[in-house]
DNA sequence: ATAATTAAGGACAAAGTTATCCTTAATTAT
DNA sequence: ATAATTAAGGATAACTTTGTCCTTAATTAT
């Protein structure tokens, strides 16, 4: 559905709001560890999140790191994927048609209409804390790496 | 939602169950120009379509093409999926993560699953022939060049 | 048989995505 | 102030996807 790089970014995202507050950052290591990605590539994709779409903070320095505000954890999922570049995909005909459209539609469009609404539903109506709020005492991270 | 390669060979199939039949075989170049694909890249999808799914068929030569028969144009639009290998997605975890199931579940994962299974209805249900009725006279694919 | 036409298939090129590494800047502790 | 720690950012590498080109094989028409 998404491509790696958005895929990190939900769950690092999750994770920092699961763990992360001003008083408690978190390092990019203990991220990308924790939901078993590379480190590099996820700072890059953090350091996005952060600077373009302001869903992350962070301080560098000792005791410095990654952390939300009561704020950005109200965000929805929506917020992450737009960062991401993802906008796309959520209005885009299945069959890559440019000019698919209510009065034009492709032979999938109706159907695949429905579909993609509650999609984006899903997404604007979660909020980046509902989904740390779901997994607070689960492993569903850590996990990842032990096959 | 899909890849290029995959978006073509929906395009390209859905057009040949459209115009062609054993008598009335269709050369790449009118299918990619009607599908606004590049030609090269598109043979190379329909040679898979044809040598490992046989989806569709073709002949070489003088008024060869590519064309479908009566049985092939009964196949669910999850035939040309599979083809294309683009199974994994329709049962993928939204977030990739390798260990999320019904056990362990991601906190996407109960309100995904219901979309997911309404996708993968949608392609099981759906057969190429329905497809390429809906747009029988319809100038969908040509239209989408020009914009 | 020969020439013409069309798909098959291999090699390769271009572009995009994913990933790594190294240097710089910011912040903290001593 | 200095040293230590951590994110920011640039350069580049590896890999994948997308796309092109050329040669070969199959088929048809003459």
């Amino acid at each position: 559905m998404f491509s790696k790089a958005t895929e990190y970014a939900l769950r690092a995202t999750i994770f920092i709001a699961q763990k992360g507050t001003e008083d408690n950052k978190i390092g990019i290591g203990e991220i990308s560890k924790a939901i078993d990605s590379p480190p590099s590539f996820t700072a890059k994709i953090l350091q996005a999140l952060r600077k373009n779409n302001k869903i992350i903070w962070s301080v560098s320095g000792p005791n410095g790191g990654f952390y939300m505000t009561e704020k950005t954890r109200k965000l929805p999922v929506r917020a992450i994927l737009e960062a991401m570049g993802e906008n796309e995909m959520l209005d885009k005909c299945v069959l890559g048609l440019a000019k698919c459209s209510e009065t034009k539609p492709c032979p999938m469009h109706s159907k695949y209409k429905i579909i993609k609404e509650q999609l984006i539903e899903l997404f604007e109506t979660k909020t980046i804390q509902h989904l740390a709020d779901d997994t607070k005492n689960g492993d569903v991270f850590i996990s990842n790496k032990s096959k």
